[in-house]
Order: structure tokens, then sequence, then C-alpha cells
DNA sequence: CTTCTCACG
DNA sequence: ACGTACGTGAGAAGT
């Protein structure tokens, strides 16, 4: 047995790295006592991120107390992987920081299925989110062990992270690198495996008394480990990539990309991503570029772009002006490409064994909770054109459906600021943004009208003023203004609503408290973000529920993605419609008396397919 | 590392 | 009293 001693919080802690059989043995008598006592912190060490790449090792299994930790090196085999495994099967409970990723690990590399484990896991990660889930980015303190420990635990406790990637360069490794080819034996890399499990058994009881402290419910911490598995499960599933279409679409992109680029390159632009040419050589064109960014700098955007190009929102031909051909040849390229490096090649390179994609799904991504979706990011493919959806496909035999909330987060909206005309409206079936235009222009009330209340629905939902709804709705400010006005006379509950919930987060800390008790920062200069907090982590719970709905429909195997007030489905061909109306079902609901639905799409083989069909 | 741009709900 | 669009992930350029 290798043993270190270190200093945690004032205490020496202890780390062992079994060697023999007879150590093994002495682990296995620590785990069975320390399960006695509560649960087992638990981590793993591996090759790199990519859980499904055939490249991907398991390195080592660390297990811990707050002061014993034993580093198990799975890489060994034999015995080594036996007693780990007899932990892992027979052990009750187990802490673990960010479980999913360890569940993906251990479910896929270690043969413990993500079944068996889920439910006997607590998080500290979703634990640490539920108590301020902003990112650093944004003045959070972080969701990673190394920020919370060093807040919670110890100020001194060593950057694991950090460290590593000084003793990799040591060895001649890069961040790259290190992880897979670090030596097993190397006393850093062991030291710091078997620290990581004891600053997350120390950190659990903190985060769990803060939580305490703060009045988090026990139901929205259970809740968030349930979603947590569900995306678990989706994402080990993944989806089937069309590798021969995908390989001729970016082939396809990356010419476009080319030939468009040429183009450009003969006015004097040699990189089209490069604004600043862009700029230079239109200004040369004789261009008069008004528009600046918020540094300060010549704006050369796509609206920008499309404009010098004479084309619209469809980039078709408006017909006002002679078209720049660098503004043309600038967007198309630039469109290739970033089409091609970011969805079609990133699919081809992110395909496991078996031709599936996993995309990461993280389910307490945003501050309010809404779930992310990256490497790739299946959240954000291009809606407009069918073409890079059509890369993925439903499984063999099945199609795809594809289920959307309707207008949930005017209804959150309506529910929650008890607005009395929108909720009968909502009751008699009536669409929404129809009867908010009559209300609001009479019944004479044209398409524009409709298009202006919607804008102003979303510009309520979001905080905007007139100077927003009027430029995304391209409506005159004076008419917006007028019709803002008349807006909230029709539902003055929703001015009311907006200030109380300012009021109350003032009164909470800067806090705003969703109805499931989900508590959202809120920043001193944004304080009109509060009505989106309520709205749009409401909208994210009601999804999160209908998804819990559906696993207790059995119809987990078939979920694929959440995608904010969606979800999409690999459905056997023939039961298509059963499973439509399945899904339908568990979206629909009732919010303090305003009815929560949704309608599905039933599409073919490929994502794509669903594009351009009627809800 | 920050800024800009662009894809989505 | 007034006015404020919300939330993401990703690639590339430029400092």
């Amino acid at each position: 047995m290798r043993t270190y001693h270190h200093q945690v919080a004032g205490e020496t802690v202890t780390i062992n790295i079994p060697e023999t059989g007879e150590d093994l043995d002495q682990f296995y008598a620590w785990a069975q006592e320390a399960d006695r006592r509560g649960p087992i912190a638990l981590d793993t060490e591996t090759t790199g991120l990519e859980v499904y790449s055939s490249q991907f090792r398991l390195r080592t299994v660390q297990f811990g107390d707050r002061s014993t930790a034993w580093v198990i090196h799975w890489e060994r085999g034999g015995e080594f992987q036996q007693f780990a495994r007899a932990v892992l099967t027979h052990g009750q409970r187990f802490l673990i920081h960010h479980a999913a990723y360890d569940w993906s690990v251990l479910d896929r590399h270690a043969g413990i299925p993500l079944e068996s484990l889920a439910p006997r896991t607590r998080d500290t990660r979703i634990m640490a989110a539920l108590i301020d889930p902003r990112q650093p980015s944004e003045g959070g303190r972080g969701t990673g062990l190394k920020p919370l420990s060093a807040h919670w635990v110890d100020p001194l406790a060593p950057d694991t992270q950090d460290g590593l990637l000084a003793e990799f360069h040591a060895h001649g490794l890069t961040k790259a690198t290190g992880w897979a080819q670090i030596p097993l034996h190397n006393h850093l890399f062991n030291l710091y495996a078997g620290l990581d499990v004891i600053l997350l058994a120390r950190l659990e009881p903190h985060l769990r008394g803060e939580l305490d402290h703060l009045g988090v419910r026990a139901r929205l911490v259970d809740y968030e480990h349930q979603i947590a598995r569900v995306c678990a499960h989706m994402q080990r599933t993944g989806l089937i990539l069309d590798e021969d279409y995908t390989r001729e679409l970016s082939r396809r992109l990356a010419d476009e990309a080319e030939r468009f680029a040429t183009e450009a390159a003969r006015y004097g632009v040699a990189n089209v991503n490069s604004t600043r040419q862009i700029a230079e050589a239109l200004a040369g064109m004789g261009e008069h570029l008004p528009e600046r960014t918020a540094s300060g700098q010549v704006k050369v955007d796509k609206a920008v772009l499309l404009q010098l190009a004479d084309l619209d929102g469809q980039w078709s031909p408006r017909g006002t002006r002679t078209p720049n051909p660098l503004a043309n040849a600038v967007l198309r390229s630039k469109r290739s490409g970033k089409w091609q490096t970011t969805y079609a090649q990133t699919f081809l390179d992110s395909v496991d064994d078996g031709g599936r994609i996993h995309p990461l799904i993280s389910p307490l991504a945003a501050r309010t909770g809404r779930m992310s979706i990256s490497r790739p990011a299946l959240q954000t493919l291009p809606g407009s054109d069918q073409t890079i959806r059509q890369c993925l496909l439903a499984d063999e035999g099945h199609v795809m459906v594809s289920a959307d909330f309707t207008a949930v987060e005017m209804r959150v909206l309506a529910s929650l600021a008890d607005i009395k005309q929108m909720k009968s409206a909502i009751a008699s079936g009536n669409d929404l943004h129809d009867f908010t235009a009559e209300l609001v222009f009479g019944p004479g009330f044209t398409k524009a009208h409709r298009k202006l209340a919607k804008a102003i629905g979303f510009g309520k939902v979001y905080g905007g003023g007139c100077a927003t709804i009027s430029r995304q709705s391209g409506a005159p400010y004076a008419e917006v203004e007028r019709a803002l006005a008349a807006y909230d006379r029709v539902y003055p509950e929703i001015r009311r609503a907006a200030s109380r919930w300012q009021r109350e987060a003032f009164g909470n800390g800067m806090t705003v408290i969703t109805p499931v008790g989900r508590r959202i920062p809120l920043d001193r200069s944004r304080s009109y973000a509060a009505t989106n907090y309520m709205c749009q982590s409401t909208a994210r719970d009601l999804l999160g529920q209908s998804l819990l709905d559906m696993e207790a429909a059995g119809l987990l195997p078939l979920l694929r993605l959440p995608i904010h007030d969606e979800v999409l489905v690999s459905a056997p061909a023939k039961e298509a419609e059963d499973v439509a109306r399945a899904i339908v079902e568990c979206m629909t609901t009732d919010l303090y008396g305003v009815r929560i639905d949704a309608s599905a799409s039933i599409g073919g083989r490929s994502w794509g397919s669903l594009y351009g069909l009627a809800a």
C-alpha cells in the first residue's frame, strides 16, 4: 500500500493507493464500514472527456470519506476492477460532483449501469447550482469542485486541476495529452485524485446546511436529481448520424465556402471572418456603414450585409438597391463555412463506433435552470433550412416526432401574473395573439397588428422596452408606443406582477424565487429581468416535469433531446401516432388554473423531415 | 482572454 | 420617475 498524508482544513487526511490483494481487502473492509455511516464520496479519473470515443479509458476510481481516500487503479485490471465494482454494486449511496459524467463513464467503461448507480447518487453540483446557479462569468462562485471547496471547506485546498497541469508540463505533456499519459504511479496524480473525494465528502454537509438555511425544498433537490438522471439517459442513447449524407454535405459546404471566399478575395477581403477587412473593403467601394458595435467598431453583421446585398430575411432579392457583390459573397462564404465547421464536421468528429452522437445535456446550465446541450450544440441547429437537421436520424424503423408546448412562456405569465382576460382567452381556446390584437386594435385588426401584439407579448416576457419592440417588430416607434399603452390597459396585471416580483427579489437579497422554490440571483442593474426569470424558469420546470411524466409512461427509451419548449422523440414508425399522443398528454397540465398544452408533429426518418410540417 | 458574430428557444 | 429584451454554445479574430 502506498499512503500519503495531507492537511485539509487543519486536519490530517490519508490517501491510500492499494497495490496488493491484501490492500484491496482493507479497502473493502473500509467501504463496508463507511457505507454504514453514510454516502461514500466517489470520483473517477479518465483519459479525457470524450466518454464515447474509442480512445477513451477509465484510469482510476476513487472512494472516500472526510478523512480517508482510496485510489483504485482501475487501469491495472483484474482484482482492482473486481473490488471497485463490488463496492459500486453493493454500496448503498454515493456522493458525486457532477454525477452525469461519472455515471456515463462507469456505465460505459465499468459495467455499472446508469440504472443502478443514478438512483443511489447525491450530486453536489446540483446542490451548488440550487444555491447559486450563476456561471463564474456572471459573477457566480461557479459550480466546480475547486471554487466550492475553497469557499466551503478550506481556502488553502489545492487547485488540483491547475496543479496537475503543471505536473503534466514537467513530464513533457499537455492539457490534451496529460490525462491519458501521466504515469499511473505519479505521486501528484494519486494525491490529487484522493484529495478530490475527501474535499467532496467534506463539501456536501456544508451545501446541505446552506440549502436548509436558504429554505430550498428537499422536493426540488430530488426533482433535479430525477431530471439529471433522465438527461443522462438521453445522452447515453444519443442520435444516429447519417454519415454518408453528412460527409457529402460537409464537402459541399466546404466547396461553397471556398468558392465565395475566392469571390470575396477579388474585392480585397482575404479573410471573410475578419470584420475589419470587410468594413475597409466595403468603405472602399463607397458603401456607407453607420452602425457601430458596443465597443465602437464598425458593425458588419448579417443584418448589415443582407441590406447591402439587397436580400431579405429569407435571402430573397428585395429589389430596393443594386446588390453589393462583396456583401453577397461574404454572407454566403461565412454561412457555409460556419455550417461546415460547427455542424457537419463536428458531427463527423463526435460520432461513436456505433454511428451515434451523444451530446452533453446539462440540466441546470442557465441561471433560470434552463438546460443546455453541447458537444455538439444540438439546441442551435439552423431551423430555417433542413440540410443540417437531416444529418440526424431516428432509430432503425423509427420516425422523428417532436412536440412543442403552445406559447408556454405567455401562458406561464398569464398564470403567475393572474391576467384575467388572458386567462379567459386561453380557457376558451382562442389564439392568444389574435385575441390580444382584437383587444388592443379592435375587431378590424390586421396581420401586422397581430404581429405587433405578439412582439409586445415577447417584450413583456423579456422585459423589453418600446425601442427594442419597435426594432424587433419593424413597427414604427410611435405606433409601438400607442400599442404598448393599450396593451397595459388591457392586461394591467403584468405591470403589477412585474413590480411585485422585483420588490420581492429585493426583499430576498436580490433573489427571484420561483413557484418551485428555485433561487435566481437578480442583477441590481437589470431588475426588470425578474419577470423573464419567473416565466423562463417556470417553463423549464414544466418541461422537466413532463420529461419525468414521460419516463413514468414508459417513454424514456424514445426520448432524444429537450429543446426548451420542445421534446424530440424517436418513435417506432407503426406506433408514431400513439407515441405522439402520449407525449402530448405528458406535456398537458394545469398551472394554477391555466391550461398548458402541446402539439406534436410526426416526421420521417430524419430530424430535418420535421421541417415545415404544420404543428 | 475578450469581442464579435451567429445559430437556437 | 424613468427605462432596461431573456437565456444559451461555438468559432474566429485580434490584443
